[in-house]
RNA sequence: GUGCCCGUAGCUCAAUCGGAUAGAGCACCAGCCUUCUAAGCUGGGGGUUACAGGUUCGAUUCCUGUCGGGCACACCA
């Protein structure tokens, strides 16, 4: 077997492989239903129905007055062959189980170390560019870990869409105008004249944080801040409302940049509100708007007719004062995405920014230049709640009572912290229990995982061979129901991170990656890898170090470290 | 009141555009280290998928309604 030949075998791709062939089995024996019903294969759960499941036949029963078993049996009859199915049986209502067959399931083992870092890499991007918005954190103040969960989620949803093809660009909006800003210099100039926020004289909407004190004494050493390549010098003048400003902005930012660094998230492009007014196009959006004709003018104000693109009531663009409401600037940003290319947008956000879609994709369809209805997309990630001695810590940016992702990563580690905050399904509601995180970091999801490369590892390190060599290795001897096990979890892979970016869940990993550190330990204490038998050996180590390298590339998806040693922790 | 999200084991969560007997972890009980890392493994109990209808060969999944929770409903962002 020569490495390119691994590179296109059948067992790669299997469901394609498999939908190849039932297709051509469909148009054999219906072809007047094939372009009606695609074919779908789906996973069996149970080993006694094979390793996949066509349901087609029950699908085509109904149209076509046939029997479902019948008609199971004639697409059996009409199947092209092929090296890779080792069995079909006729079940229940009328699925199709197809048993892979075992040798070629062995095969996977030597695709997967040849692939080496690529392995489960597919192609349904086709090197299409695609950008994906996310945190756009105010800078307010400390990133907290509703912003941690849009971190993680955003920086997740990235690597596996560039894993699926895709050419990701990450993109990070400030919204550094506007009256929140106003609140930040305000308050900053209030703590630099001493006033506390137990003042009475301290205004509702002011910022009550401490990192508002810190941001005042540095103003007032005259210190410096960086933000994205900017350096800004205090002044110290409490009455230069502009500097302080400034001055503010970017100390925050400079904040959040570090902690993002410490969550290993890296953006290519950072984008300013601000500077949508100063280039004139928040101008331009009003403009366009005015001549498309969905704006009226109303107590003084300019409304935008949203109500003509499904919204349940016209919004206000240009209040009565001359000042435009938050979401014409979000406009004319998504115009300027969509000018710089990017026919594909997502953005993840917090599902309490959900109102802003429908503004936003109706200001844009009423600009009308072309950018289609569903045009960007969304991932809204839910609350979370955060639990501390057992009691809900109430998230609150203005009474300065919150979790901030820092705190997360000090006390439970990078790696947990992005492993907990990306593992479940953004669309429900996350509890954090810092306790539990903390106290029983042995028993946390991603030390099971990452113990699981590491005994491999171990186990490599301890033959001392040359690894590279294993792919040649004769695979034939794996067939315990172990290997079988991990086998298929192996082909399972390329098809996880195609679910993945399909449905932009990238969750799946993290329980994929579980799974498959289960099915290892249970093979690890059931099993010898360093035996007499230089060929069982080979085979057996040739496996795991397949494994090792999914583990390693699945870790890889979640921006946790796939570690070659695990200290001990604990009492255990 | 209106819109969006959610409701699955005692707790935290899965379930691949509707599939076959709804799965893990934690907690609880009983076992496994003179052998490659016990942060591990093996076995056990635990369910009317909130409730009521509907659609069909088949529903945790889709539709309608009820109940419960979260979020959003400004000329705030």
């Amino acid at each position: 077997m020569r490495i390119s030949n691994l590179k296109n075998h059948p067992v790669s791709n299997i469901k394609n492989h498999l939908a190849d062939l039932f297709t051509q089995a469909l148009q054999a024996v219906a072809p007047e239903h094939a372009i009606q019903h695609a074919v779908v294969l789906e996973r069996s759960k149970q080993t006694q129905h094979g390793d996949y499941a066509c349901n087609l036949a029950m699908q085509l029963a109904k149209p076509m007055r046939r029997s479902p078993r019948d008609l199971a049996q004639a697409l059996i009859n009409a199947l092209p062959p092929s090296t890779v199915i080792g069995k079909l049986e006729i079940a229940g209502a009328g699925f199709i189980n197809i048993f892979i067959a075992v040798a070629a399931k062995q095969q996977i083992v030597s695709a997967a170390l040849c692939a080496g870092d690529k392995f489960g890499h597919v192609d349904v991007g086709a090197g299409r560019t695609l950008q994906v918005e996310f945190v756009s954190a105010n800078p307010t103040g400390p990133l907290h870990i509703g912003h941690g969960r849009g971190a993680a989620v955003g920086d997740c949803l990235c690597r596996v869409l560039s894993a699926a093809g895709w050419r990701v660009t990450r993109e990070f909006y400030y919204n550094d105008a506007g009256a929140q800003i106003e609140n930040l210099t305000l308050s900053v100039e209030l703590r630099c004249n001493g006033i506390t926020p137990d003042n009475v004289a301290w205004p509702d909407n002011g910022y009550r944080g401490d990192y508002i004190m810190d941001v005042a004494r540095a103003y007032l050493a005259r210190e410096a801040v960086v933000a994205d390549g900017k350096r800004i010098q205090a002044s110290g003048d409490v009455t230069d409302s502009v500097a302080l400003q400034q001055f503010a902005v970017t100390y925050l930012r400079q904040e959040q940049d570090e902690d993002l660094q410490a969550f290993r998230i890296k953006f290519d492009v950072f984008s300013l509100e601000s500077a949508l007014y100063t280039t004139g196009r928040v101008e331009e959006v009003v403009s366009a708007l005015v001549a498309s004709g969905h704006t009226y003018q109303q107590d003084d104000a300019l409304w935008l007719r949203t109500t003509d693109f499904g919204d349940d009531k016209d919004r206000v663009m240009r209040k009565s004062d001359g000042s435009y409401t938050y979401f014409v600037p979000d406009v004319a940003y998504h115009l300027d995405k969509w000018r710089r290319g990017f026919t594909r947008v997502i953005n993840e956000q917090g599902a309490d920014h959900h109102s802003t879609i429908t503004r936003v994709r109706a200001g844009l369809q009423a600009l009308n230049v072309g950018i289609p209805q569903g045009w960007p997309e969304y991932v809204l990630h839910q609350m979370v709640t955060v639990l501390r001695n057992g009691e809900e810590v109430k998230i609150s940016k203005r009474a300065g009572s919150y979790v901030t992702l820092r705190d997360l990563i000090d006390e439970v580690g990078c790696d947990a912290t992005r492993y907990f905050l990306a593992a479940r399904h953004s669309s429900t509601h996350l509890v954090f229990d810092i306790d539990l995180a903390k106290s029983q970091s042995n028993e946390n999801p991603v030390y099971y995982i990452q113990y699981a490369h590491a005994r491999i590892c171990s186990v490599l390190a301890q033959w001392g061979g040359e690894v590279a060599n294993l792919w040649q290795a004769d695979m034939s001897a794996l067939n315990s129901s172990y290997e079988q096990n991990l086998l298929q979890r192996i082909i399972d892979f390329p098809q996880l991170i195609e679910n993945a970016a399909a449905d932009l869940a990238p969750h799946l990993i993290a329980f994929y990656l579980k799974d498959l550190a289960a099915d290892l330990h249970s093979y690890y204490n059931a099993t010898r890898f360093l035996v007499e038998d230089e060929s069982i050996k080979r085979a057996r180590l040739a496996l795991i170090a397949a494994v090792a390298q999914v583990m390693k590339n699945g870790l890889d998806l979640l921006g946790v470290s796939a570690p070659e040693k695990m200290s001990h922790k604990g009492t255990m």
